[in-house]
DNA sequence: CGACGCTTTGACTGTCATCAACGGCCGTGG
DNA sequence: CCACGGCCGTTGATGACAGTCAAAGCGTCG
């Protein structure tokens, strides 16, 4: 693999860095430490994969900064962004699905720093960590619901309302507020976006140039502010 | 809800009914025993709900027989079937997945039976059945793989390949061997294909019958034959 | 300062949705 | 038994949306 960064254990991962996250946010700090103490940290450049489709799933992670594309390659090449993952959420979650390969490809977005676990902890975090399992299935839940959204708006929505559906979404899920609006917080490009509206970059640019003009959205070079969200949301509709 | 039939337990239930079915294939007679006697059976007429989308998930279901639609309604009334699911699979089961209301609504495709459990006792069937969640896990797996594959053949094929596509995969799941070929073994319009592959009824039927001059496919009414599946299979991929 | 990656814009084209109309099957009720 | 109405399917004409092809501008990094 050529873009495996050394893996570290770091002795001084502090327990404040897991505490608050859902799937961990009922342990006490003893708890919190035992599953520090079996982790793996690992810092990834933008554009490195944390594991690859049909991998055999040989760990699992927790995204503790940066952002990850999950990404789906067809045979003729194309690729299609199924799932935009945030700091803070597990990924590479297979055996809760019981999978022994990863379904689909890790991207990190931006620089991006990861802990990671050997599989066969899997299990003994659900037997022995109360709230890991009802948590971890929550957002299965709400990735489903994810998936099950893109399939809606892919099969009903004109692209338009598709390109500002995802804006829209990324904005809620990674926004930072700037005195212009609020910009997404990672670096994006048009090709992004258009993997992940099933469209092409072209469009996605002739789209984005209309707004700016039209004041919505401001954007530079793989930045993207919007100015008028409420106004997208209107489009978004139509 | 127009259309609940009553429910009925009959006491006559027959083990084997569910001895084969993976979620319970590791249990034993007795254990099998309870799980009926805490069912519901029901009959469902073809086009009946089984649940809505947004409904608290006060219940969840064993597919007996026949097939169902698991369907999503935009605001503007456009319907999207997010799945199939054949006989002897889990569905209605929200709770897996962390959630208290169901995502879709489940319309029978066909005349229907299904055994029905109160949702209370999910978390002891879980407990208590061995390889239930393991099973149940790998159901969702499963339908987190065909998403995902409807999104990426949604974003990247042409018309004519998902319609194919959605036409080998109902035969693969559903279909039945007949003297010209092999039937898809539950009634199913141009409507409801055009409804699993974001198009219209129109197109469909266009397509349906180019391959019916083609001599790839039969059909008459609410009835698709595949007669040359392998042919089928290359358009499906072009 | 040059090269590469990202973005923009214009012109053209093809696929597929839309509009419209009709034909056929099937169950129902007189 | 036949006539009717509703649902399902077919087919043609038209046009729009968005993809493809092509080329050039602009930022950033090495």
């Amino acid at each position: 693999m050529q873009d495996q960064a050394p893996r570290k254990t770091l002795p001084k991962l502090d327990e404040s860095l897991l505490a608050h996250l859902p799937p961990f946010s009922r342990l006490d700090r003893r708890e919190i430490r035992e599953i520090l103490d079996q982790a793996t940290s690992r810092r990834h450049d933008a554009g490195a994969r944390l594991f690859n489709e049909g991998d055999p799933a040989e760990r699992f992670y927790m995204l503790l900064d940066g952002h990850v594309r999950v990404v789906r390659v067809t045979p003729t090449g194309d690729q299609v962004t199924a799932l935009h993952i945030p700091a803070g959420q597990l990924l590479g979650i297979a055996r809760a699905i019981g999978r022994d390969t990863y379904p689909a490809t890790a991207v990190t977005a931006s620089e991006a720093i990861s802990l990671g676990w050997p599989m066969h902890l899997w299990d003994i975090f659900v037997a022995r960590y109360d709230g890991f399992a009802t948590e971890t299935y929550k957002t299965i839940g709400e990735r489903i619901g994810e998936m099950n959204t893109r399939i809606v708006e892919m099969a009903t929505q004109q692209v338009e309302q598709r390109v500002a559906n995802a804006v829209l979404r990324l904005v809620s899920q990674s926004g930072r507020k700037v005195p212009n609006g609020i910009e997404i917080d990672f670096p994006i490009t048009r090709q992004d976006l258009s993997e992940l509206t099933a469209t092409t970059l072209h469009t996605v640019s002739r789209l984005l140039s209309a707004w700016e003009k039209q004041g919505l959205v401001e954007s530079k070079r793989k930045r993207i502010t919007v100015c008028d969200p409420h106004a997208l949301v209107l489009l978004s509709q139509s």
